[in-house]
RNA sequence: CGGGGCGUAGCGCAGUUUGGUUAGCGCACUUGACUGGGGGUCAAGAGGUCGCAGGUUCGAAUCCUGUCGCCCCGACCA
């Protein structure tokens, strides 16, 4: 047990000025965080609790799913990252800096390349696997915007395991320790006490590799979860497949043209509502084009290289490109450089999706360097890689329309002018591309492609059953589960023999579940206008006893007398012994959500009684005989 | 990284435009009295390098320059 005097419990009716998220206002109020810095809190004795009981569910679970428990250093030589290549990857992300003998360090984002140098010096025999190892650990992550108190931060809690196969398949391979692990995360947010939804996840550039996200429910979440209610399928936005729907009546690109092409003025209008605003016309008779460049050119740098032995010379990116794509060596890069992904002006383009179609990574062109090679950033049309060099059309299924089957009527489209501050008119694609579309997108050598290249939405139709639609809720990832093959056994050279003698590389697994973020995103999930509501698994305390009179020596002692028996029967106990008015620790123990209050004041002990209410509940509560309340705990407790 | 904004008491804010007594207010805090079941009342107090550095000036929270920190929006819809 606990007294409230002796401990620091700082609440607050005031919320920090910047704090905008319920979780954040509430933990900071309920004297559970403080900001230390950007994205880096104190946790206080109650958030401790807290976090100490969810890591608590976490150890139980990963060990009886047979994990074993470690714990890695924070600090790692950068040498680590860097055969991995993820020096780079990570970039600003990374907390890093020089020792005192100028050895470059950082502190561990995730430890992927830890455990694998680890596993690489201590494991040589096939007859060591499969392994799971796992820690619960302080991350650091610089992340560019922290926000939302712990939902994002600098410097949190996480639980990292990773497992070690032999095989993907079959007994004690990948998969067989992948679904352990699916069943623990699935015990463990159950235990929480949390409402949450597992969704197909995105995989990453490793191809194949399945991966699944524990979410949160929540409509404040950052996430999108699309679900078909027909089957149970639910992916994240990033990765959720469309239906397939029936090609339109006159084929891709199919129809004549709505009217002459028309060219108009639309000064100051890069974006899609600013242009529907000037034009009045809908999104959806928008064609909104996006350019991509393929991540190999993207990420060329200048570079220097040995000139006549004084001088370096330098070689321009656009040097590099051009002999990437048309020297001798052009056969090992992409032939294409560009990729202009085009969907309807009311939906969004998923990178993920233009990179499978395309079979390359993409990222999102820089505008100067898309400029430089003829692009009208904010004015594009899909006319424009007809005219370019090396660039790809890629056409959601949705806007490769010609004919609206619907009204029988040519697609009236509004795109981009190719040309600063015009857009156009009536954009018919087998007129206006200038080639004949539908020929090339049915060809796979050509440089247009129809496919599904948007995001699913509310109401598209699931990829799994037929006759149902999509669904689209909120959600606050908590958990994310992942198969990550060899990517990083072969990247640091961690081979073993396996029985028939031969050298492979390790499968391995990684399975994240953010603790302090769990902690968020359970006072994200539950709280109401007066504080948090705490499921009894993860409440910092499981009962409050108030006393009403904090210097009335016997009602001290029968709350001190109260708390010995609850604790005995297992009950974490917190005494609010603070001499402060009624109201004030009534508004308190409302505020920090402690699932029982017992009230102890000169009514309920006229009668040998003590006032019992839950949380949850509405209204005053009601008079416990002191006899029966440790058994009205424990059926509160359930 | 682009745009916007903010740094004044533990927290939330006013004052800065137009430089001028001792820098204010609410909450919280301390002491006392009254009070006593849903954030009390009265009284008295304590608490500030006005983010930091430099400059202008007789005089700077206020004007100028620099710098640091923090927040919001966007950054994948051009």
């Amino acid at each position: 047990m606990q007294r409230w005097s002796r401990t620091l419990i700082p609440t607050s009716k005031q919320a920090p000025g910047d704090a905008e998220a319920p979780s954040h206002i509430l933990l900071a109020r309920g004297g559970f965080i403080r900001r230390v810095a950007a994205g880096v809190y104190d946790y206080l004795p109650l958030a401790w609790r807290t976090l100490r009981k969810i890591e608590g569910i976490v150890r139980d679970e990963l060990n009886a799913a047979g994990a074993s428990e470690l714990l890695l250093p924070a600090v790692a030589p950068m040498d680590l990252l860097e055969l991995t290549g993820r020096a780079d990857e990570y970039g600003d992300l990374l907390f890093s800096f020089t020792d005192r003998h100028n050895r470059d360090v950082y502190l561990g984002p995730t430890h992927e390349e830890v455990i694998t140098d680890l596993a690489r010096g201590t494991i040589n025999s096939y007859k060591q696997l499969p392994l799971n190892l796992y820690q619960i650990q302080t991350k650091f992550r610089d992340e560019f915007r922290p926000r939302a108190g712990l939902l994002r931060c600098r410097e949190f809690i996480m639980k990292d395991a990773y497992s070690f196969h032999m095989d993907v398949d079959g007994p004690g391979g990948l998969g067989e320790g992948y679904d352990a692990m699916y069943s623990a995360y699935e015990n463990i947010f159950t235990r929480c006490g949390l409402d949450f939804s597992i969704v197909e996840a995105e995989a990453g550039p490793i191809g194949g590799s399945a991966s699944h996200e524990f979410m949160v429910n929540c409509e404040s979440g950052e996430d999108t979860i699309l679900t078909c209610p027909a089957t149970g399928y639910a992916a994240n936005v990033e990765k959720c497949e469309i239906g397939e729907r029936a090609a339109p009546s006159k084929g891709w690109f199919g129809g004549g043209p709505s009217g002459n092409l028309d060219k108009v003025h639309t000064p100051e209008c890069p974006g899609i509502e600013e242009v529907c605003k000037f034009l009045k016309v809908k999104p959806r008779h928008m064609l909104k084009t996006v350019v991509f460049e393929v991540e190999e050119f993207a990420k060329i740098e200048t570079k220097f290289v040995a000139g006549d032995g004084k001088i370096s010379l330098r070689v321009s990116r656009e040097q590099q490109v051009e002999e990437m794509l048309n020297g001798p060596d052009s056969g090992l890069y992409p032939h294409f450089r560009w990729v202009v992904a085009v969907v309807r002006g009311d939906h969004e383009v998923n990178e993920g999706k233009v990179r499978d179609l395309i079979g390359h990574n993409v990222v999102l062109a820089e505008s100067k360097c898309a400029e430089a090679a003829g692009f009208s950033i904010g004015y594009v049309s899909p006319r424009a890689p007809v005219k370019t060099d090396h660039c790809f059309l890629l056409v959601d299924r949705d806007a490769a329309v010609g004919f609206d089957d619907n009204s029988g009527k040519p697609m009236f489209w509004v795109t981009g002018g190719d040309e600063q501050d015009y857009h156009v008119k009536h954009f018919n694609w087998g007129r206006d591309l200038g080639s004949d579309a539908a020929t090339e997108s049915a060809d796979a050598s050509g440089f247009v492609r129809v496919g599904d290249v948007r995001n699913a939405e509310a109401g598209d139709p699931s990829p799994r059953d037929a006759g149902a639609t999509l669904e689209a809720h909120r959600g606050i990832e908590v958990g994310h589960i992942f198969k990550l093959g060899d990517k990083y056994s072969r990247a640091m050279d961690f081979a073993i023999m396996d029985e028939k003698q031969e050298r492979r590389p390790v499968v391995m697994g990684c399975y994240g579940i953010g603790v302090s973020r769990t902690l968020a995103a359970c006072v994200e999930m539950s709280h109401d206008e007066n504080g948090i509501v705490w499921p009894m698994a993860l409440a910092p305390y499981h009962v409050i006893i108030t006393v009403m009179k904090a210097d009335d020596a016997n009602a001290i002692g029968v709350a001190d007398n109260l708390a010995g028996e609850l604790a005995d029967a297992g009950f974490d106990v917190l005494i609010d012994d603070r001499d402060e008015r009624a109201g004030v620790k009534f508004k308190d123990a409302d505020l920090i959500g402690v699932p029982i209050r017992l009230t102890i004041g000169d009514r309920a002990l006229a009668e040998d009684s003590v006032e019992f209410k839950l949380r949850a509940d509405p209204g005053k509560g009601e008079l416990v005989k002191m006899s029966g309340v440790v058994a009205a705990c424990q059926k509160a407790a359930g």
